[in-house]
DNA sequence: CGAGTGTA
DNA sequence: TACACTCGG
């Protein structure tokens, strides 16, 4: 999913407090992907309310946010519109791909390898329309803003970062840089050892930021010519040429100059090559939002996720108490002025 | 994923 | 205090 660049590309260590006072666009898709795939029991099944509905999207932006508002951090979470009609492909492929996870998860459970139905539940999450709307229903109780992309979300933020609404555009994927935006932060979270699946060892994951006149400068590449090495590596929006990779795709987009030139000499075709440029280049992204932080409804959040999906009171109260406290320190120290 | 707890 | 591990919903 998405460009993989991270070879070619140098992030720099950061610490969630780096970010402190500073505005995030947040790619609302690929947070919520995260928490719906990773926050499961250990055979793959996920949180849920007593009525069976799923609750680990809730359960991850609830303590997320939080760290997030505690630090001083402003986040802002842009979500997807309408897909690009040449996304359709990707969209169909990653459908299939789920369904047969899906049955291989079943499977896994059946053969008693946990292990296995772990990951193969983790490759079958589906984000529903359901648990998009109550996503945004939380950050709206959070106070937290939520804007509704015309196309891709990571476009959308980071045409915010670009103008300078936001600071950073916040996503797993690179795309972010290929649309634009000045800074990706990767890894936005507090710092913590995870294990890794299937080993025995532990790493610890941090914050990274990509600055993309940095990396461009260290590439010694245009953002054009990153556009055209992602289109020759594949997007979401065309399937890119068998056996090229970020080297040998960096390699020739430099010494031939573009994609184009690329093609020309090696007899590869692309035949979206334009379209795909303009989606990167000239994205489809909206000027008319509007960032506003309020206190969170303390209430209302209660009222959500203790009442009808099942959380612990204490949990909330103490995780929302956070909040509220960080609220008052950072208004005490006249950060900014932002609830 | 992130909070909380047990252990040294 | 530091870190491995479990639990949450």
């Amino acid at each position: 999913m998405g460009l993989d660049i991270a070879d070619i590309v140098a992030a720099e260590p950061r610490e969630l407090a780096d970010f402190r006072g500073r505005a995030v666009a947040i790619d609302a898709y690929n947070a919520l992907y995260q928490f719906l795939s990773s926050i499961r029991q250990p055979d793959g099944t996920q949180l849920m309310s007593p009525e069976g509905k799923v609750t680990s999207h809730l359960a991850g932006l609830i303590y997320r946010n939080s760290s997030l508002l505690e630090v001083g951090v402003r986040p802002v979470y842009v979500f997807d519109g309408k897909p690009h009609p040449l996304k359709s492909s990707t969209i169909s492929e990653r459908r299939s791909r789920r369904e047969a996870a899906e049955v291989e998860w079943r499977e896994a459970l059946e053969a008693g390898d946990m292990e296995k139905a772990r990951t193969k539940a983790q490759q079958s999450t589906r984000l529903t329309g359901d648990m998009v709307q109550e996503s945004a229903d939380l950050l709206g109780l959070l106070g937290i803003p939520c804007i509704m992309a015309p196309g891709e979300g990571e476009a959308q933020a980071s045409h915010m970062a670009a103008r300078g609404d936001v600071w950073a555009a916040a996503s797993q994927d690179y795309d972010s840089i290929l649309f634009g935006s000045p800074r990706l932060i990767r890894n936005m979270t507090l710092s913590g050892r995870r294990k890794v699946p299937r080993r025995d060892i532990y790493v610890t994951i941090r914050p990274e930021m990509i600055e993309a006149e940095r990396a461009l400068a260290q590439l010694g590449m245009t953002r054009e010519q990153l556009v055209d090495l992602g289109i020759l590596m594949g997007t979401d929006f065309n399937e890119g040429v068998r056996g090229i990779g970020p080297k040998k795709g960096m390699k020739l987009v430099k010494e031939l100059g573009d994609a184009k030139a690329v093609m020309a000499a090696k007899g590869y075709d692309i035949p979206s090559i334009d379209a795909v440029r303009e989606i990167f280049l000239k994205p489809n992204v909206t000027d008319a939002y509007e960032l506003k932080w309020k206190s969170p409804d303390v209430a209302g959040i209660v009222a959500f996720l203790c009442d009808r999906r099942g959380f612990s009171h204490q949990r909330i109260e103490a995780t929302v108490g956070k909040i509220a406290a960080a609220k008052s320190a950072s208004a005490q120290k006249s950060i900014d002025a932002w609830f």
